[in-house]
DNA sequence: CGGACTATTCGATGACTGTCAAATAGTTTG
DNA sequence: CAAACTATTTGACAGTCATCGAATAGTCCG
């Protein structure tokens, strides 16, 4: 069995709860990771250089998908989260780029 | 006696206090204001469309400008802030007009 | 079935934030 | 100087947020 998490569609993508979401150190060095490296990946704390609890890492990957800005795959016991890169450049075209130059 | 508020330099320009700043509706509102309008600009919260108070107004302007979004001038009993669009650029390309799209 | 595993949810906590009323600072004008 | 004016600062408050430990849900494997 597999599916996906509960996410904005691509005309429900807002700029404020992005930006919100932008706006964390946290999450930017996710969004980094996620753009760097080919998607998608785990979820899971032990694949990111980031000093935080794995429930910590579950809100923050809430709130990015809530906001629209990434996509998350159940597949058994993992979650694979994916960057919305199409998405949000359709959306709001540039930012992305100009977010993480 | 004329003088500018303290301001970051170019180079100070942090992302996440930026994304910090225009992650709030009534600034982002602000800094479309700014923009579609010449500058500089009064201060003032009659010159704006925003239902909030004197202090509250202060209070955002001065987060705008500790980000490196705004420059604001005191020229007298007056405060004309402007949006440092060349220098906000400099730092981060096309983040304004991702943002403000 | 039962243990190991991945990830989320729950509850609590400390920090931060947006907001306003009141007080204050500095400027202009009468 | 005194009053009016623009704007900020201060102090307080309610709401939000990032964080963690503990508990829970669902999945895989022996």
């Amino acid at each position: 069995m597999s599916s996906t998490l509960p996410q904005p569609s691509i005309d429900e993508i807002e700029i404020v709860p992005v930006l919100q979401a932008l706006a964390d150190p946290v999450r930017l060095e996710l969004i980094r990771a996620l753009r760097s490296n080919p998607s998608p990946r785990s979820c899971a704390v032990t694949e990111y250089d980031v000093e935080i609890s794995a429930p910590t890492l579950s809100h923050h990957w809430k709130v990015l998908r809530e906001a629209g800005l990434t996509t998350t795959f159940v597949e058994g016991r993992t979650r694979w989260v994916e960057l919305r890169t199409e998405d949000v450049h359709a959306r709001f075209p540039g930012l992305l780029d100009a977010v993480l130059a």
